[in-house]
DNA sequence: TTGAAAGCGCTAACAA
DNA sequence: TTGTTAGCGCTTTCAA
């Protein structure tokens, strides 16, 4: 017979016999509770079918035991991934997810992570290291600990868990400039508001130059980071009188993208035009042309951030984080020249 | 300058010169407040930069304004979008989503809801309608409304947003059977805990029989919905003596899979094998060959999940729920024989 | 090791 | 329309 409404500590309290706060620190401190009254409180626990009020708890502790994370968007399969990897390592911690997006709309960000700081989090997981001064200033006045994910920066002042995309992009250029191209486009995703992206295109043009390249303003295509995006940039870079013989994509899914564009123009990848990736996704090694791409810690970033996170929360000594290894996967879709 | 200690709402009402309640009142019902002493409120909550303690409004309340979702996993892009969309409609109506998995363990199930009720959210949404008892029963015992979202069924006893499982394999097994194909294999997803899985076998067997013909049980594989369990159904139908002339798959990353492993295998789609895929997720119309498939209303599930959840909670009048519609997409990977 | 009691910050019923 | 006040269910001193 389930109660008709739902039993508090009390009524556990008082069927185990014991004090309000004995029954309390049974839950919470059994190493401060004889074995005995932790028994009888826990029989009473199973007995009543009791669960604690989250609310009352986080009101009483002011800790909610729940971490927010707020990502650009949920469903570009590199952060699905990473935070599935997030969500199972915090459960495994044993704190909840509260996600939320904000549809690469940065200003957006302000107001979401508002309703989050309303709503009660222990600490926040953000992406990339620019954020509006709203959002720092929210952390810092509700003494929110969070970890910027997937670029790493140098900074001391915030933790940070990722790689450098400028580093990446350099890798990737260089190599595309070791196979003979000169003429090289880049399909950055959109810079704005977006330290990834602009780490990207510096990175890029740093190795080029090194090269003794240049990378021309009208070959930087700025488009969202989906199938749709690199087909445009294909598109783009057809429609102007000299073409670049390699396209670099800044994720793997523009430069999927890009091959089906060229598949129906009647394109050959990569004899008439190379494409790269960013991320190594699954789908990368399936495609064909299979695609020359940088593998990334995906999963790992997850997992860092989560434990970096709670470490936080729980005041524990933070190992100072290097940037995570980021690896070219040379295949079939970059030719040499 | 910031106070030193976050500000309560007695802080705001202090300010602004006005009670507790008024201020309470101020902010929850604004249109019992006097134009007047709204805006005396609305100043000092932003002289303030007041921002409400949510778990003590959710202790008095009784409402957290949160609600939750239990995926199997959240990387497969056909939920990433649908999460994606649900998450987007919730925060349009007020709401924030957590959100849990259990990697397709059922069994976890149970104990991921346990920790999200002690958490505390008003309601849940719940991937397909088989669950343990132990998830019906704390659902009701702690009141929580809750919507089975994906697989669409008939009983009154819970609210479902989806579509019939039964019907789309039906469709496409006769679409495949017109095609002149007998030979047919299923790359069925696994069963156990999966009513989703069973009544795709149940309806591709149904159409198999109408058109006379029998879905052998060595040809129903059971494998993981990803790239590789695609690949391993291929390897597996064709390690028998007898070969099918098709392969029906229950996702579009089994079918992407089977086709990348066809091709490593030298075996032409659909010249040799004709395979099939069901979601019509974006990738399908970007392999090659293009994925003959089945489109599912995958956004359009999260967003009436989110709207059938919010008007639960906020005791609306329920519309009946309709079987959402599917659609064959045909494309080149099935062939006629 | 335990019990008693004072909050945590808000909502909502009630009275004015 | 507003103010007053009693909780919501827990944690955490403090004393015993």
């Amino acid at each position: 017979m389930p109660p008709t409404s739902r039993p508090t500590l009390e009524d556990v309290a008082r069927l185990a016999g014991v004090s309000l706060g004995s029954a309390s620190r049974a839950l919470s401190i059994p190493a401060q509770v004889k074995p005995g009254t932790l028994e009888r409180v826990r029989r009473a626990v199973e007995q009543l079918g009791y669960i604690r009020s989250g609310a009352a708890q986080a009101l009483a502790s002011r800790r909610t035991r729940t971490v927010a994370a707020i990502y650009p968007t949920l469903d570009n399969p590199i952060f699905a991934v990473s935070i599935h990897a997030l969500q199972r390592t915090l459960w495994e911690l044993g704190y909840q997810l509260l996600i939320a997006s904000h549809d690469y709309k940065p200003e957006r960000e302000g107001d979401v992570l508002r309703a989050i700081v309303e709503r009660g989090v222990d600490a926040i997981v953000l992406v990339g290291s620019e954020h509006s001064d709203e959002v720092f200033e929210l952390a810092r006045k509700y003494e929110l600990p969070y970890v910027l994910t997937w670029s790493f920066n140098e900074s001391k002042r915030a933790q940070s868990i990722g790689f450098s995309y400028y580093e990446a992009a350099y890798e990737m250029a260089s190599l595309v400039a070791s196979y003979g191209h000169t003429r090289i486009a880049l399909c950055s995703g959109i810079a704005n508001g977006n330290d990834r992206v602009r780490a990207r295109i510096a990175g890029t043009r740093a190795a080029l130059k090194v090269a003794g390249l240049e990378l021309r303003s009208e070959w930087i295509v700025e488009q969202p980071f989906n199938f749709e995006g690199g087909r445009q940039a294909v598109r783009h870079i057809l429609s102007g009188k000299d073409r670049p013989t390699v396209l670099i994509c800044g994720t793997d899914l523009n430069a999927v993208g890009a091959i089906d564009e060229c598949r129906s123009q009647g394109i050959r990848v990569p004899e008439d035009l190379s494409i790269t990736g960013t991320d190594d996704i699954e789908l990368a090694g399936l495609v064909e042309p299979k695609l020359t791409t940088i593998h990334v810690p995906t999963v790992e970033i997850g997992v860092r951030a989560a434990r970096k996170v709670v470490a936080m929360i729980e005041g524990a000594e933070l190992a100072d984080e290097l940037p995570m290894e980021t690896r070219l996967v040379v295949r079939a879709s970059l030719g040499r020249l």
